[in-house]
DNA sequence: ATTTATTTTTAGACATAACTAAAAAAATAT
DNA sequence: ATATTTTTTTAGTTATGTCTAAAAATAAAT
């Protein structure tokens, strides 16, 4: 077994690491709000579990076995956050820091009945994709809306960061995952779009559209 | 906030307090499998910080704080053990181990909305009442069906002890909480109870009768 | 190519919560 | 009432996981 604090540290390598490039230690430290020396010596342990790569001085990558840990952390946390949306009624922007709490809960039995009482979701409530049993992620083909062009169409399936200020907006525009978009319009002033929602046209301010992820579909239909 | 740890031994004082008697330290040290001189360690914290009671040498009892602390604790444990029987279906011998580790999940607003999807359960799958928000128990009229007469009525509550076999022995024989009985004869030779339940005719050994808690009502009826 | 700045690691300190071994207090027995 | 046993506490050790301060390695700048 890994304590919870090894637990968040090979998520946060996870959540660091793009394309397998190795992690810096102030990288991790920042996002863990931790001080450097602290995670160097965790680094130094978890590399002699096995569960990270790591060379003095040139940062660290999961290993396959790290990797899988990160993986079922992930999916308890994401599980966990749609139960607390979809059963128990939390808006999506409160919900993190309790599944930040639930995710450590051991329990492999919890997790595979929580996932057939969830009805085996794909996705949680931000739109993240959630792992399977297996540590598998499905690669969706997302795409900023702010990367879209006229007349493009896409569903809605997640935010970028998903700040308390950036839910909240979305909320009160009645904006929710899984809603079909289309782009009508894009104002060249202000790099604003107007688009198709639910029937009714808005106007999103570039800002909100450098954070709005959409699932797209090739445009001709 | 209070750690996991101080959490468990107040839950243990409780647990182990009958009647406001003090508690030994040597009784929370087994209970808790420490040695006994972890638990005077403790005992000292949880006094300074005015949860418990405690004169050396002379046991421990819970201050108001402490049993405030301790009845959250446990509301959350029977709480969480509701939800993994009644929505997960787990059978009600296997949830401790993990309500053990949910009981410590930090966040009032969780269980409210736990206890509200749960419609507001008064007791739990072993038939213990859920404490309330402001720590009220309520206390039943419990009694072992060894304790009933020839025609006596009941209804099951609990088991008085929940080990597994007995708990698989009431499953085999579907008997579930919330069941009705009727006492038909009591059987001289071996102490054994001869009972209707379901609408059927079944027999219990002397022993099962000792650990079956009911809530009987008066039996004119 | 040195100097300067930044990043990372090491070394030592601290808090928590457990432990063992020994001392002290309380309870029991002779 | 004293001796013996049991219970409880104290004192000192250990492991985890954090920190600060200083040293070492790497990167950037002149």
């Amino acid at each position: 077994m890994n304590s919870q604090s090894e637990e968040d540290y090979l998520k946060a390598v996870y959540h660091l690491q793009k394309e397998n490039k190795s992690v810096s230690t102030n990288a991790i430290a920042s996002y863990l709000e931790m001080k450097p020396s602290s995670v160097s010596d965790m680094l130094k342990k978890l590399a002699d579990k096995k569960l990270i790569y790591y060379k003095k001085y040139k940062g660290s990558s999961l290993t396959k076995k790290g990797k899988l840990i990160a993986l079922s952390i992930i999916r308890k946390h994401r599980l966990w956050e749609t139960f607390l949306v979809d059963k128990l009624g939390f808006g999506w922007g409160h919900v993190h820091n309790i599944a930040e709490q639930l995710e450590h809960i051991d329990s492999e039995e919890l997790i595979d009945k929580l996932d057939a009482f969830l009805q085996f979701p794909k996705y949680d409530p931000h739109g993240d994709p959630i792992p399977g049993k297996d540590g598998m992620v499905e690669a969706l083909n997302q795409k900023l809306l702010i990367e879209l062009q006229k007349s493009d169409k896409g569903i809605i399936t997640g935010v970028k960061k998903g700040t308390p200020s950036l839910l909240n907006y979305l909320d009160k525009e009645k904006i929710k995952l899984g809603d079909s978009i289309k782009v009508l319009e894009i104002r060249e002033f202000d790099g604003s779009f107007l688009i198709l929602i639910n029937g009714k046209k808005i106007m999103l301010s570039e800002k909100i559209c450098q954070n709005l992820l959409l699932e797209t579909y090739d445009g001709n239909n």
